[in-house]
DNA sequence: CTCGTGACGGGGG
DNA sequence: TCCCCCGCCACGA
């Protein structure tokens, strides 16, 4: 941290990517920090995803990112305001659980045209 | 350069 | 099922 806010400074680009799709979450969705980095072809990993959330520019809904629990990892952070970021999300429109953790079935935003399976069903 | 610290994740107990 | 442990990568000291 201690990172000024208008130096996304970053040689690789890889934070800007990161960024970029962070960006392309649409209102009442979220993605996961393992997500992605899937989504960077695993260029870094899902730990350097969070860092590099952790000094997202003004503009970037980083409140749509949470871990793969469903989680608000923020609540982790000692300097800063707890359920802030389930609020937000509260707001836009999802629904967190009893435990506390919201439905990535229903939630998780998936730009990729289901990856998710079967080389049998592949057309 | 090395070391320690995280907005993580998955495998094993 | 829940919890602990270890690997992961970017950064600052």
């Amino acid at each position: 941290m201690r990172v000024h806010p208008d130096v996304p400074q970053d040689r690789s680009g890889v934070s800007e990517a990161v960024y970029a799709w962070v960006r392309r979450i649409p209102k009442g969705k979220v993605m996961t920090y393992g997500q992605l980095a899937a989504l960077l072809h695993n260029r870094i990993s899902a730990r350097a995803v969070g860092w590099i959330m952790h000094n997202s520019p003004k503009g970037v809904p980083w409140q749509r990112v949470v871990n793969a629990s469903g989680g608000c990892s923020t609540d982790r952070l000692p300097d800063f305001p707890m359920g802030i970021q389930r609020h937000l999300l509260e707001t836009e429109g999802v629904r967190f659980g009893p435990d506390g953790t919201i439905d990535l079935k229903t939630y998780r935003f998936a730009p990729e045209p289901k990856v998710t399976v079967s080389r049998t069903s592949r057309r």
